[in-house]
DNA sequence: GCAGCGCATTGAAGCGCTTCAGGTCGAGAC
DNA sequence: GTCTCGACCTGAAGCGCTTCAATGCGCTGC
């Protein structure tokens, strides 16, 4: 390997051309980096003129490596044009932001291969901690396997046992129990559930809360659909079947499990000829997704509290960070969701803001 | 600095215990890494085992460093809440997948401050290179004075000087032209012009455009709107202001600078008494959003190929890249907007398919 | 039987930084 | 005047890799 000599390309400046300019040692130029207040404020200045002179840019992988750590965290999201987790990505960044560390971001788009990939290129890079959103046990199971344990790695949006991780999640089962019961106080009794393949954990639980909801209202759940996949294209279809029942009355509640799925379905719904929504039939989501509230009629979700889940992530990596040389107790927060009522239920909702 | 030895963290195996392991020295564990056609067979096996059992994972930091180059890119996108830059990132996500390369995104989410911090971040970790997504003209003078010129950086989204960077970017004046072509040749004439903050230039491109179809069919611009930002808040209050002439006949087309914009004036006017889209007044978006798609009332709008500039921004920075030890032309690469007709200008949309 | 060759491997010199044991110097204490 | 001490600063030893000149060594060719 030899310096690049070519014409306009000197070299980029390091730490030894900035101490030699300053007149200085590299150990006093890398402490008025890493510890200013070691400096005399003289000397200070001086090199910090030779920086800029210079236009100096420190190589942080030189720092990192030498220093054995870094200060960035990765966040590992499947698939960003779901908002949930837009806005986890915006709180983690927050809640990084305000501890002083940087976050990145990966974007498996909805590939499997593609998070294990960045999962190993994160644990390369040799960051403080990774944050993960996870979707199923099956998932779960495969990355678990194949975690080294030696960076501090985080479940977002997923229940993971604290045995091995530490995790932030929604508690889904409450949600599919609000959301049914919201549809019951409305006096819907003839309900379909559109649920999602079995290893959907989230949305298994969600299913689950819908039925015990039921049952206390002496309920069975009668029809229940499930879908290979949950966004907009399947809720279309199964809106295009379930126009027939709510036609005739059978059906006159929906709970999908998310809000592509309900989105969906009230497209398809919609644009049928004598059902109304929601006096014809009523319908709740999940998610909160901006799909939601920029439906056609804006639909009836529940919220998850995506921001939260991300800060609350980030957080908890960190104090794993902070633990890296001591023992370490993981912990799995789970958050709580909330019913947001919108047109889809409601002939009178609330006055609705955007955002 | 001294190893940590608490029980239960024996430290991480580095390339010598992998060396020792398999009997071999460490340079033939960094050519099994590296170049494994220079390793035999049964050696190479031998070394991979040695991984194996020590769940060897290499360290990146430590690789870029010594080799002086790594093979990741960076992404800053401007805000990840809008739709289109989430397929600027899927385009160049594609790209570098293509090309082996991985690509780490950061999100300034709408901050300048932020961008900043990331390109800065980007430049210390010694990414192969850096994409970013740039909205006005400040910005890219605030943005360029502080590029150190060693990274390769290209401009997404913005047509900057050749002189100094690569870039894609969509033609917006194009697109601008197009979209009022439309409303023209639907035999409006009494059009508004929603248009945005002198700052952002791709927006008084767009204007430029529509005033020049304009002047073509002999019109001048008679009405424009310029609210301080272009989401849906504002959209929604422009809306409502414009239901007025609307409903006096005044207005009989509107071109919103945006789709979130575009969105918030067919919430706002949609649900006006006695105003219907398209027959009273047509609107044309701008963006392809999720938004447009996703309205109570499609918007037809103008398309930005947002994968097309992504990934034509990873091929450039590669590119640039490549080129480091010699010279390089930096190229602009403009592309074509395209009008996507919904229901908010036709009452026989084509057959709209979601995603 | 020996020069010559190519393949597989080794060993050590960095990559650009952080850290820390030591060194220097001036001021205050006695 | 000497001793001590703290404030600053220096110098060199790594951090975990890649690279490359040098070294073996089993073959071929004559």
């Amino acid at each position: 390997m030899h310096r690049n000599n070519h014409p306009g390309a000197e070299s980029r400046a390091g730490i030894a051309d900035v101490a030699s300019l300053a007149g200085v040692s590299q150990g006093t130029v890398s402490n008025v980096l890493n510890h200013p207040e070691r400096v005399a404020e003289e000397t200070r200045a001086r090199v910090v003129r030779a920086m800029e002179m210079l236009s100096y840019v420190p190589n942080g992988l030189a720092r990192s490596l030498a220093a054995g750590s870094s200060s960035t965290i990765g966040l590992v999201v499947t698939d960003l044009s779901n908002s949930l987790f837009i806005d986890i990505a915006r709180g983690a960044e927050r809640a990084a932001e305000l501890a002083g560390v940087d976050l990145m971001l990966a974007n498996a788009d909805g590939r499997l291969d593609r998070e294990e990939r960045y999962l190993g290129l994160f644990a390369q890079s040799r960051f403080a901690g990774i944050l993960m959103t996870l979707n199923d046990e099956q998932h779960f199971a495969s990355i678990a396997a194949r975690a080294t344990g030696r960076t501090p790695l985080v479940m977002l949006n997923f229940n993971a046992p604290e045995a091995r991780f530490c995790s932030a999640s929604v508690d889904n089962e409450l949600g599919g129990y609000l959301a049914a019961q919201h549809l019951l106080e409305l006096g819907r009794r003839r309900l379909v559930f559109v649920g999602g393949p079995d290893e959907l954990k989230p949305v298994q639980d969600r299913g689950r809360g819908y039925r015990r909801a039921l049952r206390e209202h002496g309920l069975g759940s009668v029809r229940e659909v499930m879908p290979e996949r949950i966004n907009r294209a399947d809720g279309w279809e199964i809106g295009l079947a379930l126009a027939d029942p709510v036609a005739r009355a059978e059906v006159d509640g929906i709970f999908a499990s998310s809000d592509l799925l309900a989105a969906g379905i009230v497209q398809a719904l919609a644009g049928t000829v004598g059902v109304s929504i929601p006096e014809d039939v009523a319908i709740v989501g999940f998610d909160n997704n901006q799909a939601a509230w920029d439906s056609p009629i804006p639909i009836t979700t529940v919220s998850q509290p995506g921001e939260a889940v991300g800060r609350i992530g980030a957080e908890l990596v960190q104090t794993e960070a902070a633990a890296r040389s001591g023992p370490h107790a993981h912990r799995s927060v789970i958050l709580t969701p909330e019913l947001v009522v919108r047109r889809s239920t409601s002939t009178v909702p609330a006055l609705q803001t955007t955002a």
